[in-house]
Order: C-alpha cells, then sequence, then structure tokens
DNA sequence: CCCATTATTGATAGTCACTATCAGCCTGGT
DNA sequence: ACCAGGCTGATAGTGACTATCAATAATGGG
C-alpha cells in the first residue's frame, strides 16, 4: 500500500518532487514506518520479487545448449509471464526507472544481483571459478541486452510485444546463439 | 590534487567512513570547492575520461564485421592501452567501486552513456531506430561481459592478463562472433 | 479470558550529502 | 591604479537516512 501511494506520487510530482515525508502523510504513516519497510527511497520503486523464479527457470533448462541461449530464453519466458496481465505498474515503474538516474542505477546494480542467482542456479555446472566467471559473463551480457529491450518498450509506452523485443535484442547481440524465436 | 586525496582517505577509513568534509581538510581546502568540482562524492572515485576514445576506436572498425566483434575489439584494445603503464591506480579505483555499492550502481550507469557513444559513433551505420536498437543491445552486451572481466581483475589483484580476461569473457557470452583472441 | 512476551509503530534528535545565496579575493587586461 | 571575471568561502538551509527509546498492537500460553 506504501509502495503504490509512492509510485502513484513519484508519477504525479516526480521522484525529486517528492520527499519520503509525503510518501509517508499519503499512506497515513508516520516516515520511520516507510524507512522501515524501504531501506531506502529507491526501494519504493525497485522492489523485485522475482528473481529467484528466473533463477528456477534458467537451472530448468537442458544442460547442453549454449549458455546465452539458456538464460536468454528463461529471461524471455519471465518477461512473457510478467506481462501476461496488467502492464501498466510494470510500465509505470519501468518509466521511473528510466527516467531518473539514482533509480536507473540501481536498478543496473540489481542486475548485479540477479546475475549471482542465475550463477548459483547453475550448481554444480558451475561448479570451478573459470565456468562460473564464463556463466557470469554470458549472465550478465544476457542481462544488458534485456534492459535495452526494457528501456525500447518503455518508451514505446507498452506497445509491441516485449517478449519479441528482448528476443530481437538476443538476436542482435548473440546471433545464432541466441535463443531461437518461436 | 582532491582526487587523490579523496581516493586516499577512501581507501584507508573506507568510502562511507569517509565525509566530504574530511577530504576538503585533507586537501585544505572548503567543502564547498570540493563540491564545486566533483558536483556528487561518487564523482571523487568515477572519472571516466575515455568515453569517446573507445568510441572512436569502434567506429574505426571494418563495417563488415559482427558488431560485438568490433566492439569487443574495441574494448580489448582501450583495456591494453589503459593497463599499459601504471595498474595501482585504476586498480584501486575498481576496488573501492566493487566494494562501494553507490559507486558499483553508478559506474553501470556510466556504461549507460559510453554505450549510448558507441551508437552515435557507429553514424549513419545505426541511422534507423532497429538497427540503433541492435546496436545498443551488441554494445550493452559487451560492456556487460566487459565488466565481469573487471571485477575478476580486481578480485585477483591485478595478477593476470585484462585483456586476455575480456576477451575470455566476450568468448563466454558470444561464442564465435566473439573478437579472436591474437 | 488475561497476562506476558514480542513485533510493530512512533517521536525525537541527530549526521551527512548537497544546494542556494551572498560576500570577499585574486587574477588579467586597460 | 582600476575594473570585470571567475574562483573561493561562510552561512543557512533541505532532505535522506540512522539511533534510540517509549508506546501500542498482536500473539501465544495458562
Amino acid at each position: 500500500m506504501i509502495q503504490a501511494h509512492a509510485v502513484r506520487l513519484f508519477m504525479e510530482r516526480g521522484y525529486d518532487g517528492t520527499t519520503v515525508n509525503d510518501v509517508a502523510e499519503a499512506a497515513g504513516v508516520s516516515p520511520m514506518t516507510v524507512y522501515r519497510h524501504f531501506p531506502t527511497k529507491e526501494d519504493l520503486v525497485l522492489v523485485d520479487q522475482n528473481g529467484p523464479l528466473v533463477a528456477a527457470r534458467v537451472s530448468a533448462t537442458p544442460a547442453g545448449q549454449p549458455l546465452v541461449r539458456r538464460i536468454g530464453g528463461a529471461l524471455v519466458e519471465s518477461a512473457r509471464a510478467l506481462t501476461a496481465g496488467d502492464d501498466r505498474f510494470l510500465l509505470a515503474r519501468l518509466r521511473l526507472m528510466i527516467s531518473t538516474p539514482a533509480l536507473r542505477a540501481r536498478h543496473l546494480d540489481n542486475h548485479h544481483v540477479l546475475q549471482q542467482a542465475i550463477v548459483d542456479g547453475l550448481g554444480d555446472e558451475a561448479a570451478d571459478p573459470d565456468t562460473a566467471f564464463r556463466a557470469a559473463a554470458a549472465a550478465s551480457a544476457c542481462l544488458a541486452a534485456m534492459h535495452i529491450a526494457l528501456v525500447r518498450w518503455a518508451t514505446e509506452d507498452g506497445h509491441g510485444d516485449l517478449p519479441d523485443l528482448i528476443s530481437e535484442a538476443f538476436a542482435a547481440a548473440f546471433g545464432d546463439a541466441a535463443p531461437r524465436r518461436r
């Protein structure tokens, strides 16, 4: 509930034009309570609970294929699941992320966490440091390409199919090793 | 001079354990003067002047090859030039970046600027939105893979050859399309 | 149903990054 | 000598965030 008020206010008055006190007042709680649930102001926008879900999808893919195809395929599937229902909240948060430098930076740093989750999800497949290094390189490259697709999707106001855009970004970056479009 | 004092203090007492006032006092200037030259505390570490250089290298590569090979090759060359002289300052700044969340986030956001510079450097080759989109996807994937190599290089205290590590990361992410090792 | 333990909230007072404003100072050109 | 420009500094803010402690609500056992 606090988050809903926060995103609404950020869209109305801008991120920097809204103080945490404003959010607290709109939500009818004290500023302390806001800080208790969202350690930083950025977290009011950037709560991302589907990291483990992506990692699980990756580790469920067959081991024989190129890493970027496995990881990319999992990301495309996740995007399809995310955009299946109501896009608007996702789109609003994305637009805030892209237009606000502080949010954009923190969002990119979150990729670091997700990338680690993906590598960890590979388990024994990425046991030794060299293999883990290669998996991390593949994962972060995939996430970076996906981010470009997210930005384009948001700047086009959510028209177009997000999974298709992500697939196109993967094709541009990885060529034959990219996940196959269906 | 201010920056030199800042990096020294950050390494001694940690980034969060050092205030901008401490830096100002160590440098013998007023806090206002520090803020005048470095708009944010993060900028005391994250001065990055070789963006246009990378973009120029990319646009100088032959147009027939895959984008990731052209961009990747330019990044490997730039890394070779950067590590040719004295590594220590670069290494110290990298370690600060990796260990401090705020710096890591801002550094990743700087990739966004560099990626845009690379796409712009392609000029007419990335004229229409679709081509620019594909170029951006390739560029950001390359930068993300390079970042993984930078992190590994820093955690290994600068042993190992940075250009080789970057090439290895590219090979892991892009396979055959990666720039050829020399 | 009541009491004790515990989690959640709130108020207060701070620190620190950063900004706006204004005043002094030091330079270079005439 | 004089004046105009930028560089510097002091002061007084705003706002994110933290530490600490009191108060209130929820929970579980008797």
